[in-house]
DNA sequence: ATGCGTGCAAATGGTTTGCAGTCCA
DNA sequence: TGGACTGCAAACCATTTGCACGCAT
């Protein structure tokens, strides 16, 4: 017994189907509490014995990420990464160079300054991404 | 006459040599104010008559990523996109989802709750990005 | 001289898309 | 029932790479 809820109201309000695939996808990102990509999502659901194609995952996930149910967050790499939005509270990223670790952190400075910008802007956000490329204190030691 | 004092620089440092291909791209990201991709690079400078191909821009631009004389920035489309670092502030982004259009801002607070995270979490920071997703004022009113 | 850098073109590989069949609503 | 979805495979397209030649050091 799922609580698919969210996810049909989502698709509802755009006049999309709620199908297996979907929901597969849906309990996957749900399930994932780190940062995944197309591939991981793919290989994981395969394992489920949920044979999603490729194909529908990217397109799930365009639909997802635009209803504001995940975010692409980092580039290090030549392909696209995200992460859920609902139910994580909204962070900044450090991200290690050298060892591609990721840590998660929150600063209300961060957030405060960023809310006066958009005031000032008369922008209205949809959602940020704050990421800062460096080496991690480990990786700092190794030489 | 131009100044390539910190081309060579930055290419002696780590032992590359300085070519007129280099020095080209090199003037041309100078000449840029705003954000570039490679496809633009590649266009202005052969409307130029600087014949760079392709592959050296790109090889280029990853030796002037990694050197921070430039950084990538916005990932809207599925192509990467580059700004100059030398010369500017170190500013953040509003993203119109719209028109495309990207406001630069200042943000001490942010500046600050960055430099925070970093110390706190013993993290040596080479670069950054901050970038809102949302809509612009002009476009809000469009509908 | 000599080996790094370039142009060119072919290869890569993540992502998108067209199509025919399937299946929610 | 009928249009939305899916799987599949081909198409895309920015970026990378191998190679032979050319030039900076």
């Amino acid at each position: 017994m799922k609580q698919y809820n969210l996810l049909k109201q989502v698709l509802k309000e755009k006049n999309l189907k709620c199908t297996p695939e979907r929901k597969a996808i849906f309990r996957e990102v749900e399930a994932l509490d780190s940062h995944f990509d197309a591939d991981e999502l793919f290989l994981n659901l395969h394992k489920k014995n949920s044979k999603v194609s490729k194909g529908s995952i990217y397109r799930t996930l365009r639909i997802f990420e635009e209803a504001g149910i995940i975010r692409a967050v980092v580039f290090t790499e030549r392909h696209m990464h995200y992460e859920r939005v609902i139910g994580k509270t909204h962070h900044s990223h450090l991200i290690c160079k050298r060892c591609n670790r990721i840590i998660e952190f929150l600063s209300s400075k961060i957030a405060s300054g960023l809310k006066e910008a958009c005031k000032e802007h008369g922008f209205k956000e949809y959602g940020h991404k704050i990421e800062s490329i460096g080496l991690c204190k480990r990786c700092q030691k190794k030489k």
